[in-house]
DNA sequence: CAAATATATTATAATATTTAAATATATCTA
DNA sequence: TAGATATATTTAAATATTATAATATATTTG
């Protein structure tokens, strides 16, 4: 069942707007009015965002009079932040020459 | 242009079937058919989850014969699937009391 | 209490993703 | 060269995601 609740978080964080806000999360508290000066979508659609990133459990919030306050609740988040903030220049080296798998020498050049 | 090609590449791998893959293929070549015997779909199906992981550019594939060896060719990928491993207890603590920010006070009690 | 403010929810239409089925292509083998 | 094998592509239908617009709720303030 983690396997599937991984791939959820993965699939909940998969949006660029969703991925703003955990970043600035990860820094500070931010309420949802704070919010409306970074991202240039509607309240509405900011309040959807949220809610999906509520009901998979990465952010929370307290309550503060009319302000809603949020913040970032689940650890994997900041790791999964961090990686996407790396820096990749290189393709992994190809495989070693001439693996072997049941079904075939795996022998052949490389295609494109 | 990073962050969008950053948010595709999760929106990529955020799929069951495409992240069993990746994990298989972080460990060793494999081709189609050796796919086959782990993955309960169909053929044409896990060409098409193939597909969609080469056009992210996640992963590259030689030729031997009428076999297409599949291996991962992104380092971001052993990093992510790292983190997705990893186990991770507790949620991470609260703010601190009271943080302030531009609109409000952020004092209040925690709702839910 | 009425109006204003901050945020959430619902409905809907547009778009994207997913699977399944059918078909196509390339390579090998007899 | 005619299967047979391994894999890919295309199409279509089902489902999911997204943004927008409209409306609702809760809190504060006058």
């Amino acid at each position: 069942m983690k396997h599937l609740n991984r791939v959820n978080i993965l699939k909940t964080i998969s949006h660029p707007v969703r991925i703003r806000i955990l970043e600035e999360l990860a820094n500070d508290v931010k309420c949802v009015s704070d919010m409306e000066e970074f991202l240039e979508i509607s309240q509405s659609n900011i309040s959807q965002h949220l809610a999906a990133l509520r009901h998979a459990d990465l952010i929370d919030y307290f309550v503060d009079g009319r302000l809603r306050c949020y913040f970032l609740k689940s650890p994997i988040i900041i790791d999964l932040l961090e990686v996407l903030k790396k820096d990749y220049p290189d393709d992994l080296p190809g495989p070693e020459c001439c693996p072997v798998s049941r079904k075939g020498t795996y022998a052949g050049e490389r295609n494109r």
